[in-house]
DNA sequence: AAAACACCCTGCCTGC
DNA sequence: TGCAGGCAGGGTGTTT
């Protein structure tokens, strides 16, 4: 989203800003003095991403800065578009540019999250977070954090406060391609953390080449979907043969979401 | 400390 | 064709 979004927006104006008024994530209602205090009138300087949290920098005509937040949940998207194009369904956030274009966020589960402060450390959301596994991750730091957790793997995989930016598609990825079950004690992972480190970054490199996955929501700023689907060694394979030993891919749901896993080549 | 569950909300797909 | 149920990439809060 954001290297989409990034070269269509930067060094534009933001000439004003409209929101639906409804709640989003936890019925939050959307805080329009603040999103259009830290952007109206100033101009696009940085599109940034941090964990899964979409940031951008606003350089304001008094000279401060300001920082908006998305987080896109499970159904948001951003789209940068002509203003006279027809909005997407459930829009809630239209920061309006001075060259008619605008950028909207359309989110119909509303599970996501939009809303703006001074800077990055005024977003109390950023400041819980771990490492980003594609920047500020190595193996011996996952080693050291596994050796303090007894949970299932899967949970601290997802723990946005231990490794920041990993959903459940690409935990369960990144699981079956260093051949560890969902199910182990983080602990006791920690002898094969080199291996997991490499698996996490090459789950998010090989995503990223292919323009993120698209199950049903997501799309980039300019509408196209990514293609990474295709290439799913096990998310959303339930029955289907393991690709690398043939048997199927078994799917169990845990805290109310699905684990999708090979019972063979992922030892507990 | 950690697991299990409910909840926020809409849309889409399946089976009856 | 309609309706009910299940499911969804996330995060938070409460209970067990």
């Amino acid at each position: 989203m954001v290297r989409t979004l990034r070269p269509q927006v930067v060094g534009h104006e933001v000439q004003s800003l409209w929101t639906s008024g409804k709640a989003l994530r936890l019925g939050r209602p959307l805080d329009t003095a603040a999103l259009k205090k830290f952007a109206v009138g100033g101009r696009i300087v940085a599109v940034r991403r941090r964990a899964k949290y979409v940031v951008m920098d606003v350089a304001l005509p008094d000279g401060t800065m300001g920082t908006s937040l998305v987080h896109l949940g499970m159904s948001g998207r951003l789209r940068v578009q002509p203003k006279d194009q027809e909005r997407p369904a459930h829009t809630h956030v239209i920061w309006v540019l001075k060259d008619g274009r605008e950028i909207r966020f359309s989110d119909p589960r509303r599970f996501g999250l939009v809303k703006a402060a001074r800077d990055e450390a005024a977003h109390e959301e950023l400041a819980a977070l771990g490492p980003d596994p594609l920047s500020d991750l190595s193996a011996a730091y996952l080693e050291a954090e596994l050796a303090t957790s007894r949970a299932p793997l899967k949970a601290f995989l997802l723990d946005q406060s231990r490794i920041a930016g990993l959903g459940n598609i690409y935990v369960c990825e990144a699981m079956f391609i260093s051949g560890l079950h969902p199910a182990l004690p983080a602990h006791r992972a920690k002898e094969r953390a080199a291996a997991l480190f490499e698996a996490i970054q090459q789950t998010l490199r090989e995503a990223l080449v292919h323009g993120g996955t698209t199950l049903r929501d997501f799309i980039d700023s300019e509408g196209h979907s990514g293609q990474h689907q295709h290439s799913l060694w096990v998310y959303g394979r339930e029955g289907d043969p393991c690709h690398k030993c043939q048997t199927p891919v078994k799917r169990k749901v845990d805290g109310g979401r699905s684990t999708f896993f090979c019972r063979v080549c992922q030892k507990r």
